[in-house]
DNA sequence: TTAGGGTTAG
């Protein structure tokens, strides 16, 4: 944690262990809680104590451009790129997570040629890409539709002895659903039976996702039952995928009961599952308990997103809800 | 006692 005030650190003026270490430390926690002012003082006070940031510190600062590069910026990663030029330019060596880091702010804002160019550039220099390298890249070719690419990759990885792990299966996983091979991954996933990888709730929500958007609900509820048999516990997304994909199916009576039954199990519904049932509800015509639902997200401070909010006006405009109901609408807005 | 990574709902 950094103190509110940072200038009680001014103890450490005369403690021994301001060093790069306590500065780097103090950069990434001030970095977290956006005090930038904090930090370029931080920056400069290192520079009057002739410390020089080292690659931890220059990493720090790669990853906080590459979220306002996005953020601001339209993920241009201009300031990024320039602040890893110039940790070369001083004579530091960028090493895999500083790499990583990079890649990972141009897969984010899907700048795929940049990426493929951090990667081949770590093995250029000699280095080995690691698990989150292969992750942030496979996930990203994904991404951009590139899944024979993306599953090329995978062979590679796997060819240099990396053991996928459990983010490394669910992006797999995702993928293959994303690239309508929802067939495919479910044979990975009986393939791998038994195996800890199967053992994780989001492995079975990204399949149960996958099957519901193809159509095949018997199946996501299958998985969805076998579930418990494995002693597994549905959280609260795992809900509102199925909320989801029986909404889809029309069967708004069974989409109803499953949300009353996750109070019931000891995972209430969020603000997610409240619009999908809500959107559900609307899509159907069935307008007849949409005034309940929406007094309930009052009720929990939930708000409304575009899309319900757009399902909503269509009904008032058919005129299969009344307008009286716009003053609660109005109190559903976002507030920013 | 300094850094990165990555999967799921709308």
């Amino acid at each position: 944690m950094v103190p509110q005030d940072s200038s009680k650190w001014e103890v450490l003026g005369s403690n021994p262990t301001r060093n790069v270490i306590t500065y780097t430390s103090l950069i990434y926690g001030l970095c977290l809680s956006s005090r930038w002012d904090e930090v370029s003082k931080m920056l400069k006070e290192m520079k009057d104590e002739k410390l020089s940031p080292d690659v931890q510190t220059f990493s720090v600062l790669v990853d906080v451009f590459c979220k306002e590069d996005g953020y601001c910026l339209r993920g241009e990663m201009t300031k990024a790129r320039t602040l890893f030029n110039s940790l070369m330019s001083k004579g530091l060596v960028p090493n895999v997570i500083t790499y990583n880091t990079l890649l990972n702010g141009y897969c984010k804002y899907l700048k795929i040629e940049e990426a493929m160019h951090m990667l081949h550039e770590i093995t250029r220099k000699g280095m080995k890409p690691d698990i989150a390298t292969y992750n942030t890249m496979i996930h990203g070719l994904f991404r951009v539709g590139r899944c024979g690419a993306a599953r090329k990759l995978l062979d590679e990885m796997l060819g240099q002895g990396q053991t996928p792990d459990e983010c490394n299966y669910g992006i797999i996983l995702d993928g293959l659903c994303n690239d309508q091979q929802v067939e495919e991954a479910l044979s990975l996933f009986h393939l791998l039976g038994s195996n800890k990888l199967n053992s994780n709730i989001v492995v079975y929500n990204i399949l149960i996702d996958g099957l519901c958007k193809c159509g095949n609900l018997d199946t996501a509820r299958d998985l969805f039952h076998n579930l418990t048999v494995k002693g597994l516990h549905p959280d609260v997304q795992t809900y509102s995928i199925m909320v989801s994909g029986l909404c889809g199916k029309g069967l708004l009576k069974e989409a109803k009961h499953l949300f009353h039954k996750m109070v019931e199990n000891g995972c209430p519904p969020d603000n997610v599952t409240y619009r999908v049932l809500l959107q559900g509800y609307l899509k159907n015509q069935h307008c007849d308990d949409v005034e309940m639902l929406l007094r309930e997200m009052e009720g929990r401070s939930y708000s409304l997103d575009a899309s319900t909010l757009s399902l909503l006006i269509d009904q008032i405009v058919a005129g299969s809800i009344d307008r009286s109901m716009l003053k609660l609408i109005g109190r559903l807005m976002p507030m920013n």
